[in-house]
DNA sequence: CCATGTGAAGAGGTTCACAGCG
DNA sequence: CGCTGTGAACCTCTTCACATGG
């Protein structure tokens, strides 16, 4: 166990979080693979498969103890601790998401922002006073900054991007639409907004589900 | 050709058709499977595979021609026309994705934006005024809105998802981190970003990349 | 000679089916 | 008896290798 993990299934274990933890508010205190993968649309083996991967956490006959399972997954997706986030580039989508709520309640901590104009410098937003990026090297290596989120123009990105990865970052959120070039200890995740558009026509225009 | 195409070539076609935009600019007019794959770290017979499914553009001993399979490619994932785009829920994303330039570049083209917030109902946001959600469903009907972006909490996603598909849309781009139960005629994507950090989190924790 | 297009082989992920155990 | 845990079957996507044709 533990050995090799498909991607697909990390995205699912967080969603098994997200119904754990409704479950367990709701008072549940057991639940079955049924029960946890229906309303997110998951099949009972899959699941199973899923868990199974990372251990034995289910009674057989009865199924699995919410509030311990939900543990489980948290440390497995390492949500049972703090994660410090750095914040680059404070435009529209920059700015969207240091007031978004869903990353500060599973452990991520936007700690600092930052940003090249001038005008947003020494500006705040949600609590957070945006600094000026040429302090951002000396910020990310004296911090200690887990991971960064990307959101600076395209053709910035790359060159940013490995700024951050000489102080030591390890993991990038990336929201420019560009493919990054890092070292393979980089981890990097792109979130592209843009694709997800086109997947939906290319839908319309096919009339097919693609995934 | 066209009869099957796997969820991740409509994302690679996307970013051959970004790559070819540039090769394009550059006044580039042949490109091989190798050079188009490389900046968006695609092999080449994936990238002849891709476009296999679509049908033979390429030349043998040549490549393929640059303008002409920019061509191809949008009118496969359906860019050559103009979508009509509705935003529902102007909080912080809402409001990010409003003045989002990307889609707006490939042909998506936001045209309204509702939220139930009297205090923002009547605002401007990037020559937008902010409708009452209210008016949504005769705005819906009456002007055959493609595709809607769902920015509004969690747990009223499903009931305005709902309303939506009532109004005729078939295309919805949902930013709430709940999985929405629609008739499966619906399209469907799911843009989570704390599940990206959540992968993040857990490549972090467990050393490992994983997709 | 060179790069495409593609059948075949290989990986990777999902579903099945059932043994195992509370 | 019920539900988990898991090997095996299955299916889907990716990579390989080479015939094909400009």
């Amino acid at each position: 166990m533990e050995s090799k993990a498909p991607t697909a299934t990390i995205a699912r274990l967080s969603r098994y979080y997200r119904r754990l933890t409704h479950l367990e508010v709701e008072g549940v205190d057991t639940v079955s693979s049924e029960t946890l993968g229906e309303v997110e649309g998951v099949t009972p083996s899959q699941v199973r498969k899923d868990l199974s991967l990372f251990g034995s956490f289910g009674t057989k006959g009865l199924g699995y103890p919410v509030s311990e399972l939900k543990g489980k997954v948290a440390s497995i997706l390492g949500l049972d601790r703090k994660w410090k986030v750095g914040l680059i580039g404070m435009g529209n989508v920059g700015s969207a998401l240091v007031g978004y709520k869903e990353f500060h309640k599973q452990g991520f901590e936007i700690v600092v922002t930052f940003d090249n104009d001038k005008r947003k410098i020494g500006s705040k937003r949600d609590g957070l006073v945006v600094k000026d990026v040429e302090e951002m090297e000396d910020y990310l290596k004296r911090e200690k900054v887990d991971i960064v989120i990307l959101a600076v123009p395209a053709d910035q990105a790359q060159k940013v991007a490995e700024k951050v990865v000489g102080c030591g970052v390890r993991a990038i959120l990336n929201f420019a639409p560009v493919s990054l070039k890092l070292p393979p200890k980089v981890f990097v995740r792109n979130e592209n907004m843009a694709i997800e558009l086109e997947a939906l026509s290319f839908s319309l225009v096919n009339k097919k589900i693609i995934g």
